[in-house]
DNA sequence: CGATCCTTTGAGCGAACTCAACTCGGGTGG
DNA sequence: CCACCCGAGTTGAGTTCGCTCAAAGGATCG
């Protein structure tokens, strides 16, 4: 019996191209096998091998590195239905580290199993590079978003894109949405101090753009918050329905 | 006749793969299109759909983005011998911008020339892609080095990253090379003022790391340039002599 | 031989940092 | 069941890194 957890990543690709009923049916006959993770659980860390992919079920995952000065950089969020390390099928050896946000839920698909599916679909395979690709054009507005906006668009920012990820694979409700990161997690994917995200987001509630509380983020005025983030979704690259929203 | 700009193109991906023989020679047959850029001229734009790649054969190339205040990004730098848009095979819209440094060559390839290319030499896509994904990974490289490191370092790992990639291409004349950068777009790359680079750079000028003049850069002390920069060359994923001069 | 772009320098300012302490809520073990 | 503890959030005060504004030297090039 498929797992449940292969219908997140079908939404997932969906939200990025067009699957057809065969392809979809071949993503459900992937072998996984679950693995639950407790907060701040490493999954693959620099310097791995892996073998294996890592599809997210439930949680938050994030990627990061160390520097030898003991600071550690967040460079990326990913949400239900991602695979973070997909790449690992063409690069050996990871050059940063994964792991949960939050408690959360993963799927741990086999190499062989994922290059098996990708060659009898090449169209499944396209889909991973898109997905990849746009993985990548993400990473570009965190540079901007890091190295161009103060502080107080930066968490605008990262809140926007994290809400459309979200929104695009189903997983708001209205504009409230799950968020288990942490002001200092935050800090540490923006490049601020946890005293001054704390900071911020207090303006941003007194601005009465969002309402950030313990495990859960609501937005309430997507429109300014958006303005503030100085927020151009087009490098999510997301298809018409989802745009439109954006 | 091959046009030479393809021999740059083989060098560079032999500096993260392995060709065949048959491999060498088709991409010797493409056809490209040559183009003469002055400095600061722009390839492809933000919302545009290109229809053919391009090939760095002379200078760099640089990505960027702007944002609504009119701060300038820039993301990447590109040495000879890179495709910086070969997503675009795959991604259709541009969400970023890419010029030219100082003044550049480029081959122009078609999209169709390159999918008939990767489509006879399976290889040779895997090598693109490779590339792709260490490209993402470099992102993710400055994506620390914008929200994690002080000016002095930002810079100094900069000029450690361009120095490998040159290096990987046989670009460089012992530690010293080309480096058509002015100090604005250093600023502009590393999310720092002019003014800040300015005083950042004579600083490592006083440490005798480097000696940087107009259009040439030369590293005095790579060991300690790296120790500046906090580098590991392990994101940029080189091949095995490669590395072990990184 | 101006014109222009790049680099350099000075001075004052401000965003974000550090250090330190205190609050609050949830979980755990005695 | 309560006391304690720990992680997350909050607040204050002083500091600093990097910014802005402004202007003055070099290159380089029609």
């Amino acid at each position: 019996m498929p797992h449940q957890s292969l219908n997140q990543l079908i939404r997932k690709l969906e939200s990025v191209t067009t699957l057809s009923e065969d392809e979809r049916n071949s993503i459900l006959e992937l072998p996984v096998k679950l693995r639950d993770l407790r907060a701040d659980e490493d999954i693959v860390r620099e310097g791995d091998r892996p073998s294996q992919c890592c599809l997210l079920v439930e949680g938050f995952l994030c990627r990061y590195k160390m520097l030898p000065n003991g600071t550690r950089t967040i460079m990326a969020f990913y949400v239900p239905g991602e695979i973070p390390d997909a790449h690992s099928l063409h690069i050996d050896v990871m050059d940063d580290s994964l792991g949960s946000v939050g408690p959360s839920k993963v799927a741990l698909i086999a190499h062989d199993a994922m290059k098996q599916l990708i060659h009898r679909h090449p169209g499944i395979g396209d889909a991973f590079w898109r997905d990849t690709l746009i993985d990548a054009a993400i990473f570009r507005e965190w540079i901007v978003n890091v190295g161009s906006r103060e502080a107080y668009s930066r968490i605008a920012h990262l809140i926007c894109e994290i809400f459309l990820k979200l929104k695009a694979v189903g997983l708001t409700n209205g504009t409230s949405f799950e968020f288990p990161i942490t002001q200092s997690k935050i800090g540490e994917a923006t490049g601020l101090s946890t005293v001054h995200v704390n900071r911020s987001v207090q303006a941003l509630r007194a601005d009465g753009l969002i309402v950030l509380e313990r495990g859960r983020c609501t937005i309430s005025d997507l429109e300014r918050l958006k303005e503030a983030a100085m927020f151009d979704p087009t490098y999510l690259h997301l298809r018409g329905e989802q745009r439109v929203a954006a």
